[in-house]
DNA sequence: CTGAAAGCGCTTACAG
DNA sequence: CTGAAAGCGCTTACAG
């Protein structure tokens, strides 16, 4: 706090309160020997000096906040990647970084607090208002990675362009003359997915072009969901000739099916995922995706996070980054133009 | 460890050492005014003595300990899952888990425990003699989690049964039919990829097929070391109709290179990994390999970890995990017969 | 119940 | 490069 002030010691305590060293020891170390009010007042002392036993200064003087970083469900390579951007950047600024999947015990952000962190940073969680309640009360700052709610104002949350992702995605497939373009997505009722899935329909009703309902396939953001979305897409009369994914993983079950089918990628069908995770690179053929800029968002949800510990005002409570549409070999020309 | 001992003292240093208490004191923090060979001499006497700076003692009695994980390079899936296991053990225990990147700042250990961690776990990272000293003098633990180097008995570890998997692996491709089995492994001075490598080596031998040394190609656990390994040995006279490759991003690596090039897999070229990351489940065809059960790698190091930090025994200071081989869609019958 | 005094473990400016 | 000495922050046995 003061940081030319030295620590107080026993020898200040002991100045203050009219006693020796000894008794003000022996109230910091809770010797019966003390008379009850001499012990008040030291203590209240004590208190008031912010006095820290020699044992528990170094807790202190580590100028070196924890931060701690919560995840719902498995540690996938979009977590990881997030991660990775948090670890850099708290390594960069000397914070230290916590791991954990989220808990909801009963006082779990008091639990925190006394643990000693100094801010929260979720990945995608979905925050209900029992949690933000008792987060306000613990007096803990949080950040949202990529919030699956809509920004609330009491929360702080870093996010991408979400619908100019979807709206370059299925421009980009539109320029190679697909026509027939379905879309695979995430949940609903999170926005990254419906961003996603406004800027795909946008991106085709500016063309003119059908979006029939059987092509717009919400679901999870996961293999399953674009495994059994490709297939039920495959099935229809007129099958799409390409496929926006809500994400990579997605993406990469959409093209397992298309194999499974006996069809090419991108010959019989050009697919395109979102994220550009380490998955998107090494699927094959390799993915064109939007990148996401996890990492550099996992950047900013720290630098967030540790202005907010520190007691800063941050200039706005939601701040997105920019979606990059990525080319590589999972999309070409239709077949017999569209 | 011996609980009615008094606390070594710098005096009983100095005494050993037949020193001041005041070189002692130098050399405990580090200055530079002090003879190399005094240096070393009161360092292994700290060591030995097991000594402790009182700022750090009362670390030893924390109810709720903080493990530090420490990986190199990139948070790839085989750490993410690594990691995972050591998340959910963690949890068990009522510990926390920071993560971060290996660090070689000057006395990153010693930083480590005034930040207040119990132990550190390394995810496949070398250790130099130099860090063992620093950790020595630290007195925090290390475990190793599927270790680069040799057992040493200084440093406890957790890896998996590698030579049986790599058996496994290969004894798969031969009962397929196969005998031109080539291998692309992870570099050639890590125990975890010699003994990959040797357990490819005694299948085949044991069946009498040849292994030239074209088809036995070292190189690095990445993505790029398949493909590239993956071309070299498609242009061979006589290329392999298989291949076991030493990790799930290597033989993603090696089903590209077959992809672009027209080939088939499994029909023409069968590919075995290694790890069943979720790059393995992911990957199209969905990847034959050998499990390492990183989950419960990480859960036993977690574990060893805090009881090290205890200051409880080990009864031994490595351990393995056993593997299993996952038969999926990446292994079929050689064409016309091997 | 209080505190002067001895003592402990450590650090550091400085003389050699 | 070394260590005697002064000093710091704290604790404790003990006299009052």
């Amino acid at each position: 706090m003061r940081p030319n002030a030295r620590r107080t010691t026993l020898a200040d305590i002991a100045l203050a309160a009219g006693v020796s060293v000894a008794t003000v020891s022996k109230v910091v170390n809770g010797r019966g020997d003390v008379a009850p009010h001499t012990r008040t007042r030291v203590q209240e002392l004590l208190h008031q000096h912010d006095y820290l036993a020699p044992v528990f200064r170094h807790t202190e003087a580590v100028e070196s906040p924890t931060i701690e970083v919560q995840f719902k469900g498995g540690l996938t390579t979009y977590v990881a990647d997030a991660l990775e951007g948090i670890i850099d950047s708290a390594a960069e600024s000397g914070a230290s970084v916590v791991i954990s999947k989220a808990s909801r015990a009963p006082h779990w952000a008091r639990d925190l607090v006394s643990a000693g962190r100094r801010a929260v940073i979720a990945i995608t969680s979905v925050y209900t208002t029992a949690h933000l309640n008792e987060l306000a009360r613990s007096g803990l700052p949080l950040v949202v990675l990529d919030p699956l709610h809509l920004p609330d104002s009491r929360v702080n949350s870093v996010g991408a362009t979400n619908f100019a992702g979807g709206l370059a995605a299925t421009r980009h497939l539109l320029s190679l003359g697909h026509r027939r373009v379905a879309y695979i997505g995430g949940p609903a009722m999170a926005v990254c997915a419906q961003a996603r899935m406004h800027g795909y329909r946008a991106a085709l009703e500016a063309e003119g072009a059908q979006v029939p309902d059987a092509y717009v396939r919400p679901g999870e953001f996961t293999y399953e969901t674009g495994l059994l979305g490709a297939r039920a897409l495959l099935d229809l009369p007129e099958p799409p000739t390409a496929v926006f994914a809500g994400n990579d993983e997605i993406a990469v079950g959409v093209i397992e099916t298309a194999r499974t089918r006996g069809l090419r990628v991108p010959e019989d069908l050009s697919v395109v995922g979102f994220d550009d995770t380490s998955l998107a690179q090494m699927a094959s053929p390799p993915l064109t995706t939007v990148r996401q800029p996890l990492r550099e968002m996992g950047g900013a949800a720290l630098r967030t996070a540790l202005r907010l510990a520190n007691g800063e005002k941050v200039e706005s409570h939601h701040i997105e980054l920019a979606t990059e549409l990525v080319v590589r070999a999972s999309t070409a020309p239709p077949r017999e133009g569209g």
